[in-house]
RNA sequence: GCUCCCGUAGCUCAGUGGAUAGAGCACCUGCCUCCUAAGCAGGGGGUCGCAGGUUCAAGUCCUGCCGGGGGCACCA
């Protein structure tokens, strides 16, 4: 096989091995954490160790003796310049030690692992430390009583993007939809099929069956949430609910938890149709699910019981006899202060017997860790065009016989649950639940993948119609209200933007057949919304607005896609064996002296450094894979695509690669364009970006 | 009251304790006889909220203050 010494990322590891066996051996320093950087400009090298001020302080802790950090430089330089990999080092400034690779021989390793295995990224590093074990990512956790908006999106493509991340890093993970399908949204919903439409459920099923394309049953219930939150209200939007009119929704809520009725049937009706729309939805951005565990069958199934009584077992959970919270189970916190207002303590259940959320959330989470001692019961729900089936949970005895096996559910090592940061409170409640009744090591096992929510920019409600007051203009958001049907649903707004690129396509392209420009169209639309919705950072509010949502130019998803476009169309252009000679020569330099020197000579010259920081860039996915995983941060990745786009954009406007004349520069200009496509056509995927072939 | 997050260019946001703080948008000026101009280049724009502290080095860490947002239900 072939040493592999020359991926920059082992030479930076072998590196700072060379940092710290000199820092022992010359100035008898035991180096903790070496840190490298990237120098900001690529004429300052490629790995640069600001070492020598610490080394400084450190001699002069253990000896008195002042030295100055340029000499100590000077001395780790010569050690440094000996790794194989390496041209040249330099001092610069105060004491930075900035190392320059071996174009040539960096370049020359690159090319030949992609010719030699294909375009597989996926290589001994990350197999490696697969670990054991799948990971559970839950996302998405719709309330299935109204069409999904935009903020839905945002926990969907967040937890979708961070599963292919995981993926790509080798792991093996199970991706869960939370179905509450018991809880009072629904019922609220119910309670306007009910009481404001009085219908049954054969009258829903009909409606269902005449509503047009263009209204599902999801839009159509979007409608009658909002109408239903009036009617509690008499009408007037400001008001409080009237408490007599909320007896409904309290009635419709226990017929839902027993089960076996008229009203719980319709409420399956309901939420089973929701869902269903839902995941067509969310299959639109590619987005896809292994189990959808349901509410009613934690409930049924018994799955609190078993909690309850581990919560007693432990002492985790106090019963109160006197105070406000007497005759309730309590969850003892110190996650804030108690005042007149409220206790501390939080109430797992109620003096009526029944559970809170937060105590059905332990059992799940127990369950999620394989730590319940109880499982589901499951059946097919649905199977994906390419044969991937989809699980709903069921507590009917009987589990339907399928023919291919069923995987095993739940048990994760590690839990990760996608829900926005305003349910911190309750997750930290759930965790330390969680962590009582088992190990101190569930709790880390637990992970709140917090987000900021999505909110609506004052242009946008304008635009959506509706009316602001002077006081909600002035706000930098407005907060989206499922109540009051203020939001911008994720359907209406896929349908925008797929217009709006289907008429870019239609412009540029009239040569393509219909089909072909729609198929462009969904993947550019696709491109943008993602890109969109991933390129801010969990913690930032997203102040939705039309304009910048429906851009294809700047810092967006077309651009990046663009840039691999216009290198496909580059290599289609161009012919098999200009290729296949290319990576021979450049691959040839790791060995060949003469091709080296040729090489070397291609970056030395004019645009060479910025044609090496392409390179260099390219060179750098793992790391933004990393990045992206370790801080649970798709942004991270987002931002690279679209350092990596721009820099191809750069090297595609200087260079003209087919038409290049000297041989050696186009052999080098070939090998760093494909690098790049392959490398910006990994990242996109890995957002869920595909590349169409034209746009 | 307690608690979490945020404050960086006109706007929206990036910025693992390291070099001259970046990008997109907006505005202005150029560039299509060329592998797709959804592009490229250039320009103006900054007291990184304020004040202390730690450090060889602070937008980044600590403390306090100011300003904005979220959370603290016998709702989910």
């Amino acid at each position: 096989m072939m040493k592999d010494n020359l991926r920059t990322s082992n030479l930076s590891e072998a590196l700072r091995e060379r940092v710290r066996a000199t820092a022992r051996e010359r100035f008898d320093v035991a180096l903790g954490q070496i840190t490298a950087e990237i120098p900001p400009r690529t004429e300052l090298g490629d790995l640069a160790f600001p070492v020598a001020f610490e080394l400084a302080k450190r001699i002069k802790q253990a000896t008195g003796e002042k030295v100055n950090p340029r000499a100590i430089a000077e001395e780790l330089r010569a050690a440094l310049e000996q790794e194989p990999g390496v041209a040249r080092v330099g001092v610069a400034g105060a004491g930075y030690i900035n190392v320059f690779y071996d174009r040539a021989a960096v370049l020359a390793s690159l090319a030949r692992r992609a010719e030699g295995d294909g375009a597989s990224r996926t290589d001994g590093a990350r197999a490696s430390d697969a670990a054991t074990g799948k990971v559970i990512v839950e996302h998405t956790n719709i309330n299935p009583n109204k069409a999904a908006h935009i903020g839905h999106l945002r926990n969907a493509v967040l937890g979708d993007t961070f599963v292919r991340v995981l993926r790509a890093a080798g792991e093996s993970v199970e991706v869960d939809n939370y179905i509450d399908n018991t809880g009072v949204q629904v019922a609220d919903v119910v309670v306007g099929f009910q009481h404001l439409e009085r219908m049954t459920l054969e009258d829903v099923r009909r409606l269902d069956e005449q509503l047009p394309p263009e209204r599902p049953f999801d839009f159509y219930c979007w409608d009658l949430y909002a109408r239903v939150g009036l009617f509690y209200r008499h009408d007037d939007p400001e008001a409080k609910p009237d408490p007599e009119l909320l007896k409904l929704r309290v009635e419709t809520l226990h017929a839902l938890e027993a089960g076996d009725n008229p009203t719980a049937e319709l409420a399956d009706y309901v939420a089973t149709r929701v869902v269903e729309c839902h995941l067509k939805t969310m299959l639109r951005l590619g987005i896809r699910y292994d189990l959808l565990p349901r509410e009613s069958d934690i409930l049924k199934l018994g799955f609190w019981q078993r909690a309850f009584e581990r919560l007693k077992e432990r002492g985790a959970i106090r019963f109160e006899t006197e105070g406000k919270h007497a005759g309730c189970w309590v969850l003892p916190t110190d996650l804030h202060a108690s005042t007149d207002e409220h206790e501390a303590d939080k109430i797992i259940v109620r003096s009526n017997g029944t559970v809170t959320y937060a105590g059905k959330d332990i059992a799940y989470q127990l369950w999620k860790l394989g730590e319940l001692g109880l499982d589901f019961r499951y059946k097919p729900f649905h199977t994906y065009a390419d044969g991937q089936r989809l699980w709903i949970t069921t507590s009917e005895a009987g589990e339907v016989a399928t023919g291919g096996a069923r995987p095993h559910f739940g048990g994760g090592r590690v839990v990760y649950n996608v829900i926005d940061t305003r349910q911190s409170y309750t997750q930290e409640v759930v965790q330390k639940g969680t962590a009582a009744v088992t190990s101190q090591a569930a709790h880390e096992r637990s992970v709140h993948l917090n987000y900021e929510v999505v909110a609506l920019s004052p242009a946008a409600c304008e635009e959506l119609g509706i009316e602001l007051s002077p006081e909600e203009r002035a706000r930098t958001h407005i907060e989206m209200s499922g109540r009051r049907g203020l939001g911008v649903k994720a359907d209406d707004l896929i349908d925008k933007i797929e217009s709006s690129a289907l008429a870019e396509v239609a412009s540029r392209h009239p040569e393509l057949d219909e089909d072909e420009r729609r198929k462009t169209a969904h993947l550019i639309a696709v491109g943008a919304l993602r890109y969109f919705l991933l390129k801010w950072t969990r913690n930032s509010i997203i102040a939705f607005d039309f304009r910048e949502a429906l851009s294809f130019e700047g810092e967006t998803g077309p651009y990046c896609q663009y840039a691999a476009v216009r290198a496909n169309s580059i290599f289609r252009k161009l012919d098999d064996a200009s290729r296949v000679v290319a990576a021979r020569f450049v691959g040839g330099a790791a060995t060949d002296e003469r091709a080296a020197g040729e090489v070397r000579e291609v970056f030395a010259g004019e645009g060479g450094n910025e044609l090496w920081s392409l390179v260099s860039l390219s060179g750098r996915l793992d790391d933004a894979l990393a990045q992206a995983s370790s801080l649970v941060e798709p942004a991270h990745l987002a931002k690279y695509a679209f350092q990596l786009a721009r820099a191809f954009n750069l090297f595609y406007h200087r260079h003209r690669i087919i038409a290049e004349e000297n041989a050696a520069r186009r052999n080098v200009l070939i090998c760093v364009g494909s690098l790049a496509r392959d490398r910006l056509t990994d990242a996109l995927s890995t957002l869920g970006i595909e590349v169409p072939e034209r746009m």
